[in-house]
DNA sequence: GACTCATACATAAGACACTCATGTATAGCA
DNA sequence: TGCTATACATGAGTGTCTTATGTATGAGTC
């Protein structure tokens, strides 16, 4: 389905926050999970944890998966868990405020 | 705050399905309703309105408001009343996903 | 009469996250 | 040998946004 521009940063903070992964497999537990309702490109994956990493929000190492591959391998730091809870508080707030708005009935018309 | 992009199509039609106002009023709506957590920039309200126009889910006309200035005053299109009951349907299950993957635990680490 | 504020619209420049397409490489399996 | 899944990467193009700037006028104030 069509996404909403900067939401996903916050999926991958929170997937990381279990504990380290590689991109391909973020990516993977983000689409199980929302029953593939929510699917990150790869070309949308990849800029943003360079990003993020970036940003200082992510560390990151190329390791050897167990099936053999080369994989890189990213960690939250401490400040990539600081910017987790703000950007979860910040999200619940906006879904919040528009709920609000599309839940209010004006009384008159609108001018 | 930051906003999620393409978020605010649906708050606009949403907005204008109790009935027609003029781009301003819209945007000072919106801002009144979430109590100023979501504010549309006129750089984004005026050319979101065209859009949403051009693809015929709004019709506009020129009308001198009760206050005596010159507003284009917008009206829902049964076309856009469909396209907001679908957009609305769209952010609810947008919404849903996201929360499930912020609230899915792994049973074990990612990979 | 001059000034300021709120109302009302408009647009151009630039930022930025995305999609889509394409590319590399390799493990595992039939 | 060929196919699929895994794993990363990037470039071109798109579209919505922010920021800044501009025009114009009604209403109230000094």
């Amino acid at each position: 389905m069509h996404l909403f521009k900067g939401t996903f940063d916050v999926l991958i903070l929170k997937t990381l926050s279990w504990g380290p992964a590689h991109g391909y497999a973020i990516s993977r537990w983000i689409g199980q999970t929302s029953g593939d309702d929510l699917t990150i490109e790869e070309g949308a994956l990849y800029p943003a944890l360079r990003r993020l990493e970036a940003k200082g929000w992510l560390s990151a190492k190329w390791k050897t998966t167990e099936t053999g591959r080369d994989a890189r391998v990213y960690s939250l730091t401490d400040d990539g868990r600081r910017a987790l809870r703000r950007e979860l508080a910040a999200w619940e707030k906006y879904v919040t405020a528009f709920t609000r708005v599309l839940q209010t009935k004006p009384q008159e018309a609108i001018s």
